[in-house]
DNA sequence: GTCTATAGGATGATAGAC
DNA sequence: GTCTATCATCCTATAGAC
């Protein structure tokens, strides 16, 4: 089962706020992956963290103000391991490191896919400016930070923006019925495939309880 | 205003089956583009159309259908694009001339950025499979008709990901702002930026009508 | 072919008890 | 800090007139 589900104890226990808060939003990240901010809705997400579901919005104010917190949330951990990435002591090119960090990020359920939803919403007037600024600033760490060109750069973005698709498409879920499906995974995954591979979860039959 | 309303004169006048049909498509990938699967109500799409909403479910059954029509139109312009950029007698080279017939899609509303919806709904029991097979249909068509290698092909996709993400985001709304953005639009957009750049809307300050 | 009216079911958010 | 109860809204889909 989930990791997710009421993990610290028996219903009722209660927490520090700051907890309960970022259990809160590691679940919502992961219900918003799935099902993008429109689809995901505050009971999914209670549920997925355990907690009645007009608390969520007590905590969090409104269903918009939670995506917006999950986006940050997903963007400063993301920023957080380039940094790492980049200050890593190794022979392994730069580049690799940074693309290593981010397949890394895969596993944490629900973060690039989170992002990438906020990225296809630019219309949004609260979300479309906070995605741009957050996707901006990736390319700014690549570009100043990690001293990449803006070609390389560009690159960078684009094998990133493909792996988020791939992982969005569930690509994982035809590995062994389809042989183009494994040629693709191997081309866009130089290493660390098995990571991908591993995230594979059973399909769900019906959408449980999010949106039609 | 939208060029998609009522264009076929005074309200109550039909037109045969198939153009309705095909009009209301039309409109659905627009909406579907800006707001994504459970992000679009019929209400809106039927608005968009200049019909009613009972209209529209009744034309498609359900939106789900809806929105599986609006991928495989979607997916059927777009291979028919690529055919056509293969075919063409020219010294540009393949890979460009494919290129410059994807990026020459996003002048059609929505196109691209309905399927970049559907992509991210992988997990979905019904929009999940469509999406993968649609995908991969493209990769096929890279690998085996256009003749590109496994490396190839997958940069190809990457660079149309990163496209799709850039349109997703309204990234061409910052681009009176931002020399960044400016810069990485110009790297990813080697031609036909000015395609993108026209294509920029107002910025709408309310959902008109969406859901929240 | 197309509309109006509306049923039936969620959903986000609030009030207020404990 | 957290829950239960509940409201007002909104949405898909159906029924049935024209």
């Amino acid at each position: 089962m989930s990791s997710m589900t009421n993990e610290s104890g028996a219903k009722g226990t209660r927490m520090r706020a700051e907890d309960r808060r970022e259990h809160i939003l590691k679940a919502a990240t992961e219900v918003f992956g799935d099902y993008g901010y429109f689809g995901t809705t505050t009971a999914v997400v209670a549920r997925a963290a355990g907690v009645s579901q007009p608390y969520v919005v007590r905590v969090f104010g409104t269903k918009e103000k939670l995506f917006l917190e999950v986006l940050q949330r997903a963007l400063d951990l993301l920023m957080r391991e380039f940094r790492a990435a980049l200050a890593e002591e190794s022979d392994v090119p730069l580049a690799d490191r940074i693309g290593l960090a981010y397949v890394g990020l895969a596993s944490n359920r629900g973060l690039l896919l989170s992002l990438m939803h906020g990225f296809v919403l630019g219309r949004d007037p609260e979300i479309g400016p906070e995605a741009r600024r957050g996707f901006m600033c990736v390319y700014r760490f690549l570009r100043t930070e990690a001293g990449f060109d803006a070609d390389e750069s560009e690159r960078f973005l684009a094998g990133g923006m493909m792996i988020n698709t791939m992982i969005g498409l569930r690509m994982t879920d035809d590995f062994d019925r389809d042989a183009d499906v494994r040629e693709l995974l191997r081309a866009a995954f130089p290493q660390k495939l098995d990571v991908l591979l591993a995230l594979a979860e059973p399909p769900i039959a019906e959408r449980n309880g999010a949106r039609s």
